[in-house]
Formats: C-alpha cells, sequence, structure tokens
DNA sequence: GTGTCATCGTTCAAATTCGAACCACGTGTC
DNA sequence: GACACGTGGTTCGAATTTGAACGATGACAC
C-alpha cells in the first residue's frame, strides 16, 4: 500500500462536518416519523419511490438498488409494509422469480399525511439552515459525488 | 399546521444527494472497516476521540453527546470494546456515577492500524471526488448545518 | 434438451440499535 | 440532615439490520 495521504484541515473539516451532519440529521428525521406516524426513514423512503413508480411498481432489486439497503433488509421491511396494508406484493410477468411491489390506496394515504410533517423536520434541521448559494453548493458538490459513485458501482471494493 | 412549504427543485436535488451519498458512504465505510479491521465505523469512532482525549479519557455521556449515538448504544459499544481490551472503564474521581472511558496501548495500535485503510476509504468515496472548491463550499455549508444544530440542541423537537 | 452459471428474492442466525424503565448518586433547599 | 429533583449509566425487551446460505428460475452455449 502507498503511503497513506492524511486528510488535510479542509479535508477533515468537510469530513467531520458530513459525518456530524449525517447523525444529527437522520437521527432527527427517524424521531419524527416514528413519533408522528409511525413510520421508520427506511419505510417512509419505500413508500416515496414506490409512489413515484405508479401502477406498475417496482421489482425488488430495483427498489433495494435505488435505497441503497441490503436486500434482505428491504424484504423485511416491505413485508412489515405488507403487513400493514400499505404496500402489495405479486410475482412478475415477466420473470416468475421475480416479485413487484406497488403501493396501495392506503399506503399513498399514509405517505401523504406523512409527507408534510416530514418536509417540515427536513427543513428544520437541514434545508432551512442554510442560505441559498450554500444549498446550491451542497446540491453540486454531492450531486457530482453521486454521479461518480453511481459509475464505479461496486468498483469502490 | 401553515400550509406546507414544500421542496422547490434545488432543495429537493440538495436533499436526494445528501441522502443517497449518506447511505452510499456509510455503507462502503462501514465494510471497509468490518472486512478489514473486523471493527464497526460506531467503534472506529469511539477509538477516535478517545485517542484525542489522551490519558484522561471521556466520561460516556461527553462521549455519547460527541458521538450524536443513544447512551445506551455506547454502553454497549464500549462494553464490547473493553472485552477487545481496547479500552477500559474506570470511576469517575469527581462524580461516582461517572465513567471515564480510556483507550489502552492496544486500543491505540489497532487504531493506528485500521487509520490507514479508513481514510483511504473516505478519500475513494466522498473527499477525492469533488475538486477542491467543491470540498471546500461542502465543509462551508455543512459546518453552518452543524453549528445551528449545536446551537438549537433537543430544540428540533 | 442438457449442463453451467448468474440472478431473484427469501430465510436464517447473530449482532446491533433504540427508547423507556431503572437504580444510585449529586444538588439545592429548608 | 431530610427532602425533592435532576443526572449518569446501565439494563431491558423488542425491533431492526446485516451478510451468507439457500432454493428456484432464467439465460446461454453446445
Amino acid at each position: 500500500m502507498a503511503k497513506t495521504r492524511w486528510l488535510d484541515e479542509q479535508e477533515m473539516a468537510a469530513w467531520i462536518a458530513f459525518l456530524e451532519v449525517s447523525h444529527r440529521v437522520f437521527r432527527s428525521v427517524e424521531a419524527q416519523l416514528k413519533e408522528d406516524e409511525g413510520l421508520s426513514h427506511a419505510q417512509y423512503e419505500i413508500l416515496v419511490k414506490l409512489s413515484a413508480a405508479g401502477e406498475a411498481g417496482l421489482r425488488m432489486t430495483v427498489l433495494a438498488d435505488s435505497l441503497i439497503t441490503p436486500k434482505s433488509g428491504l424484504t423485511y421491511q416491505v413485508g412489515r409494509l405488507e403487513q400493514s396494508g400499505l404496500v402489495t406484493r405479486t410475482a412478475c410477468d415477466s420473470d416468475v422469480r421475480g416479485v413487484t411491489a406497488r403501493i396501495t390506496p392506503r399506503g399513498l394515504d399514509v405517505l401523504r399525511a406523512a409527507a408534510p410533517g416530514h418536509v417540515a423536520r427536513v427543513r428544520e434541521v437541514l434545508i432551512d439552515l442554510m442560505d441559498r448559494p450554500q444549498l446550491l453548493a451542497l446540491a453540486d458538490a454531492l450531486g457530482t459525488v453521486n454521479g461518480r459513485l453511481r459509475e464505479g458501482t461496486g468498483g469502490t471494493a
């Protein structure tokens, strides 16, 4: 292994800030959803993706990839949402192995009810704490990072 | 509740990017530490904080606050590290209830051994994916957010 | 068609996470 | 000192998370 390139002061500042903000934001968002709506953030994200997918629904693998979560965890959470009647699971037409998840009308209701409180919290702990230039800069920087991470999917290992 | 202020396109872009990057980065960092060093990121962070605290060590509560993690989880992880001989726990002098955690020489060794691989991964999935202006902008924006979150500790709820 | 290999989603066991309840102890008041 | 009240850490149980193993297909070559 080559000699370690340690983080300089600015890089360290970026990493630390990223770490701390992430912890704070997710803890806060998680708490809000749980207390007010009885949903975990993971479940909320699933509902959002399925809502965006509409009637067609989404294959489990596609959903897992787009949520950047292990498949086994997704199986668990979707099962949970299915029990609650917010989501359905049906065999895929084109591939017997495949399973398509769809949001139910009740799932849509729950999502619509949860959205305002969730958005408000996201504003409180992140969005509204920056001015517009900072917001744009953040979106730009993380957008770049995200794009490169997508390219090299798995290339990181 | 006032009418919901939904996120506009730019705000949404920032939030989505933040979400996705966070998931990818933490998953990758977690995997690297686990595979290469047998440590969770939580444990690594504890060792870093204790290492910075030196001989004096840190009180559990202080540590929990600085790691932005629930106390019960910290108790668990510190217990785990103590079993592995990387950390010690001793009663606090000034307060019998208090517990001071300290890193052991072996803990320092483990940390020093783990650091290069960890830093390399952090570079791969975040730091090195931005140019310098983006890095600075990220540090600025998240630094601002972090400062405001610290002020209003708990004020979010 | 038959064999081989990747893919799909689930299942499994083990580890971790969380908040709430809890006990022991400081802190301040009278 | 006795009291009420806040704090420090741990314990507890329930829910969740993870990668690895698994069974059942697809896909593709021969």
